[in-house]
DNA sequence: CCTCCACCGGAAGTGGAGGAAT
DNA sequence: ATTCCTCCACTTCCGGTGGAGG
């Protein structure tokens, strides 16, 4: 290679990706935290909480709301919304409304939820609450004293509300008002679990759920609204095959109508159909981009399992490896998979959990959808789980291998035939 | 129809970690 | 600092079971 050439393809590398001739204008827009002006088909929803939380502008107390939806439901972007909504018409009329979201998946204790809550009303850097060292209820009364000072309504959302530790914040918070003499609060709690108020303190329950919200999946033409929403903001005009939108629609409507998991879908396509040079995305690249999404999500559950999990995992598949070269066609059993997993523990000098917890174990890992177990009885040789890997072998053992200990233990051969018959 | 295999899966208990209360 | 409490991973024990082979 020539000097010049070299220079050339040196300098070019970012400035060819960057020329803008690609398939996207404004990418933020197909990601999960964009917001759009508008939700298509959550006008009701919108409507019903507005109408909940309309007294604020009064400067009365709104009710308490619960609101129950699965993911990708537009929960959040609702909330937020007419959260915005509400304090820009509250400056109009010169009504204070406060308007605090918390994500409790973040913010999952006591302790740093009123942390959190109190730093919301404190401008001054210097004058915040440290994220340790005060007692809790001392964070509490500054609190209470805070909002109060403040005046007006707040309104506290609580996003991923089951995430939360422990239901003495929910029970404080919804008994702050009848400690507050000038300002009022009223909570929003948001959940995709249904079951979850069961667990909660009766009077918390009550109280939180004075009003309730169902936010219902999205259908597959609805979701064909956002997804042509957000891809005329994102996208060059007329980059989309026809069928790609309802491809991705009918994808997600399968996942319980999840509208993130469409955008995904869409984004993803358009990202593969960009990187590959290709001028159009067509249905090829959703189905690529499907597929990717799969092979993330089980590459990043697989590198996080513990490691007792994963030497599960790895019996499985050595199991699985050796019926196959041996022509063996019978199905693999929690029995078989024990034993070799046994002969992993020893070699690496780990203790042997009992069958009882690797049958959890095995559970756990059929509920992950890396493995599929279900159970089946072979009649007079007993009942068993039938285990099978229900993705590519290996493509899950690569990711094994990326932890050390794994790299001399994946070439274990198992030994003959490991049950007698 | 009965037996009996090879596990399933519930219940209860242990012990250690971590957080809150005193 | 110490005690108490709660949670979690795990063990022990054991009754339960679908169906091939007798």
């Amino acid at each position: 290679m020539s000097e010049f050439t070299r220079k050339t393809v040196s300098k070019d590398i970012f400035g060819r990706l960057l020329r803008n001739d690609g398939i996207f204008v404004n990418r933020e827009a197909m990601r999960p935290s964009y917001m759009p002006d508008i939700l298509p088909h959550r006008e009701k929803e919108i409507s019903d909480m507005a109408s909940i939380l309309v007294p604020a502008l009064r400067g009365e107390t709104p009710s308490n709301i619960f609101i129950y939806g699965k993911t990708g439901t537009g929960k959040t972007a609702v909330t937020k919304y007419v959260g915005k909504e509400l304090v820009k018409k509250g400056e109009e009329l010169d009504r204070k409304v406060n308007f605090v979201y918390i994500n409790c998946e973040v913010v999952d204790t006591q302790y740093r939820l009123l942390q959190n809550i109190s730093n919301h009303f404190i401008n001054d850097w210097s004058e915040r609450i440290p994220f340790t060292g005060w007692p809790t209820d001392e964070v509490y009364s500054k609190l209470r004293s805070m909002i109060d000072k403040n005046g007006g309504v707040t309104i506290i959302i609580l996003d991923e509300i089951d995430k939360l530790k422990g239901d003495d914040a929910l029970y404080n918070l919804s008994r702050i008002n009848s400690y507050l003499e000038r300002a009022r609060v009223s909570l929003v709690g948001i959940s995709n679990d249904l079951k979850f108020t069961e667990f909660l303190d009766p009077r918390v329950k009550s109280s939180l759920g004075e009003e309730n919200l169902i936010f219902p999946p999205y259908d597959a033409s609805e979701l064909q609204d956002i997804l042509k929403q957000r891809a005329d903001i994102a996208l060059k005009h007329n980059v989309l095959d026809d069928d790609v939108i309802p491809l991705c629609s009918a994808l997600a409507a399968q996942e319980h109508g999840d509208a993130r998991r469409a955008l995904d879908l869409l984004r993803i396509a358009a990202e593969l159909a960009e990187r590959e040079g290709s001028p159009r995305v067509t249905s090829r690249y959703v189905r690529l981009a499907q597929n990717k999404i799969e092979v993330d999500r089980i590459t990043e559950v697989v590198r996080t399992l513990p490691t007792h999990s994963k030497l599960i995992l790895l019996a499985i598949l050595l199991q699985e490896k050796h019926d196959k070269s041996t022509g063996n066609i019978g199905v693999i059993t929690t029995g078989e998979v024990y034993d070799v997993y046994k002969e992993l523990c020893k070699k690496i000098r780990t203790d042997v959990l009992t069958q009882r917890r690797v049958a959890d174990l095995i559970s756990e890992l059929d509920m992950l959808g890396i493995i599929t177990a279900r159970v089946i009885s072979k009649g007079r040789y007993g009942r068993t789980r039938e285990i099978k890997l229900s993705s590519s072998a290996d493509e899950i053992l690569k990711i094994l291998k990326e932890d050390e200990l794994f790299e001399d233990l994946s070439k274990y051969k198992i030994q003959g035939q490991t049950r007698l018959i």
